[in-house]
DNA sequence: AAACAAACCTGTGCGC
DNA sequence: TGCGCACAGGTTTGTT
């Protein structure tokens, strides 16, 4: 569920609420969340430990401690971070609760952090970032954050340029650009008026513009905004509010629907790569070059 | 290199 | 109301 502009309000949150402050007592309750090392690494590794920094790169949150180690935390799919008072009543699926000191110079009382988590694909980890590329080889692999990094045009013509993926599974691949999902790639291709099945190698220097802009204008209003809470509310913040991003989808979950950006087409939801995808066949109209399911090829 | 399916789990919404 | 099935924001792995 949450994308880059969830995972950076939670970041802003743990950054204001959670940054210095130290780590009492943890508990483990299901082995699944903690599976990468084990429950009682997780255990070892953050008691009495002060959270330095919280840092994010794509979906990751990254929070280096005083310690030398990280501690990382994967929301995947229907994963949350709570901050609750202690004792407080716990949700079903608390998998992990750490018990925070307080931190009088900031004026917090005592506190807890939740990991919540019905399906379980989300982790936590304790890990030393020296070994990042053995311990998390995919956080070591990930590629360009669009608002860490910030990348400019060429940098995203350069990445994906000679790629001859479509664009849809490319935009979600994160070994090429690191933090966007389902719905922002959907949204990012309508903007930037791209078709999801072009092929990236066909882009041109205008369309890396477009994507571009795209690109970072959604997700910093996205960001903005708290980030997209869609019906079910899986995705809340620390303090449990939802975000309101979703107000401003123009395809996401809007299959049936008259475009707001043309007011002549209507939006379809096809799946593009195994992921359902939603577009406009109007403002997105597919170029030639761009998918032909047998995409012929000039010898060099 | 790229496409595809399956796997990991649980909850929800829909059609009947 | 109840049942069964399809589907869901992510990522890895194994095959073509």
């Amino acid at each position: 569920m949450p994308e880059l502009p969830e995972v950076e309000t939670v970041r802003r949150g743990l950054d204001r609420f959670v940054v210095g402050r130290r780590i009492d007592a943890v508990e483990v309750g299901r082995e699944r969340s903690v599976r990468r090392t084990s429950r009682q690494a997780v255990i070892d590794g953050l008691n009495g430990a002060t959270i330095l920094r919280a840092e994010r790169r794509g979906k990751y949150l990254l929070n280096p401690l005083d310690t030398g180690d990280t501690l990382m935390i994967h929301l995947r799919m229907t994963g949350q971070l709570l901050l609750a008072e202690p004792g407080a009543e716990r949700p079903p699926h608390t998998h992990v609760a750490m018990h925070l000191a307080a931190d009088p110079a900031r004026g917090l009382e005592p506190a807890e952090l939740w990991f919540v988590d019905a399906r379980t694909f989300g982790e936590v980890v304790v890990f030393d970032p020296e070994f990042v590329e053995t311990e998390l080889p995919e956080v070591a692999k990930l590629g360009l954050d669009p608002l860490v990094d910030a990348p400019t045009v060429t940098d995203l013509a350069t990445v994906i340029g000679r790629r001859h993926m479509r664009m849809k599974p490319l935009l979600v691949d994160q070994h090429v650009i690191a933090g966007i999902g389902n719905i922002y790639a959907d949204e990012i291709l309508h903007r930037a008026r791209v078709h999801p099945d072009t092929v990236a190698s066909t882009l041109r220097r205008k369309d890396f513009v477009l994507l571009h802009d795209a690109m970072l204008s959604i997700l910093t209003a996205a960001v903005r905004a708290g980030g997209s809470s869609l019906k079910d509310n899986t995705y809340v913040d620390l303090m449990g509010e939802g975000g309101s991003y979703q107000e401003d989808h123009r395809v996401y979950a809007r299959a049936g629907e008259r475009c707001m950006t043309c007011g002549r087409g209507v939006i379809r939801r096809l799946p593009f790569g195994g992921r359902s995808t939603h577009f406009c066949p109007v403002c997105q109209r597919e170029k030639r070059g761009g998918a032909s399911p047998t995409r012929p090829r000039a010898a060099r």
